[in-house]
DNA sequence: CGGCAGTTTGACCAACATCAAGTTGGGTGG
DNA sequence: CCACCCAACTTGATGTTGGTCAAACTGCCG
């Protein structure tokens, strides 16, 4: 409610959340924006979710109109947000099972293992069994994102830590000895056995 | 794994789920689909989820490559499927923050308001209080869309009806006395208040 | 009149939340 | 450069919610 947005945008450098919350303030956040993720709703007015910077952020944006404008010109335009939006639909589905039907070790598991696959992907170094990336949010952040409470991230945290499946370096390096005993810990048993 | 899907369609009658499961068997529905809903995913030719027939259905289906010459040559349907999905990404969205940070009342009390509000704007009888409507679930596909057991949600249908806040009909037609009552569970607070 | 799938209810238990101290570590001012 | 400060984090003790296991109930279909 209020004013109405006048711009969407994409982001450029840095890491923001997608979130929403109940009047008693429980929080959840639907998705983590990194470089090259779109911002806003062609043929909305009205924003509906909370976008917070967790980092310093750059972000591209155009008035709406002009990007609707743009939309109905470019004809690669439109197929790409297509794409773009199924793969955030996708991505938000996996979620899903994870938030309704996975533990909190397993949730906290997952987590780590996305974070550090999206690294390890950007970085093009592949054949490393071990890894080491730093977490782009708070533990609260991490708590909102996983439908749990600060308290028990932090446990889970040590947990997995106490079980060398993790290591950390300071509060927000993680050091991943072994991509594939991680994995296990995920709860998805999914065979993307691309590992040696 | 296995075979590619060749199809996509878009339900004409009936309801269906579409959900994802750990092989452990523990599943997740990620929406429920009803009349005019879209099925499939152009631009990939793996299914990534579930699709079940809660009811007899019938299903309006393309040869997935001739849909997207159509996407190609149409030029109002691309624009149409990515409201669609984007409408889709935002009822997802939502459905995550119940599954994240509501307790089993509210997640009981939401669902039976969305299927409540959602048969009553399509009959258009507004005027109404109270209402009465077929749960299109069985207990088990409710529990499976709210992150819940089936015991759970039994518990919580129970707790609202001795609460008044629902009647029941069967196992299956559930009485809405006062919406406005039904809301108040839901944990929304939203003040739509756009009954009398 | 069974039979059976779906549902409800009860007793008990485990996982996660809550409440309450401590601990860490990065940044600031002396 | 050090000492302090404060927010972020960790750890512990206890409580509550929802899960698990088990038994009864409902109603539909043969």
């Amino acid at each position: 409610m209020g004013e109405p947005m006048r711009h969407v945008g994409s982001l450029v450098s840095g890491v923001a959340s997608i979130s929403q919350a109940l009047e008693d303030g429980r929080r959840q956040i639907m998705g983590v924006l990194l470089p090259s993720d779109f911002i806003g709703r062609p043929g909305r007015r009205q924003a509906q979710y909370d976008i917070t910077a967790a980092s310093e952020v750059v972000i591209c944006r155009f008035e709406i109109t002009a990007f609707e404008n743009m939309l109905r010109v470019s004809p690669s335009l439109g197929p790409r947000l297509l794409e773009m939006t199924m793969d955030e639909l996708d991505a938000v589905r996996d979620w899903m099972l994870l938030l309704g039907r996975k533990s909190a070790r397993e949730k906290v598991a997952t987590l780590i293992y996305h974070f550090a696959a999206k690294n390890r992907l950007l970085s093009g170094e592949l054949d490393h069994q071990s890894w080491h990336f730093m977490l782009p949010l708070t533990r609260e952040a991490l708590a909102d994102y996983l439908g749990l409470t600060i308290e028990t991230v932090s446990r889970q945290m040590s947990a997995l830590k106490k079980a060398g499946v993790i290591a950390l370096q300071g509060q927000r390096v993680i050091v991943i000895p072994d991509f594939r005993l991680l994995q296990a810990e995920t709860g998805d048993e999914c065979n993307n056995d691309q590992l040696p």
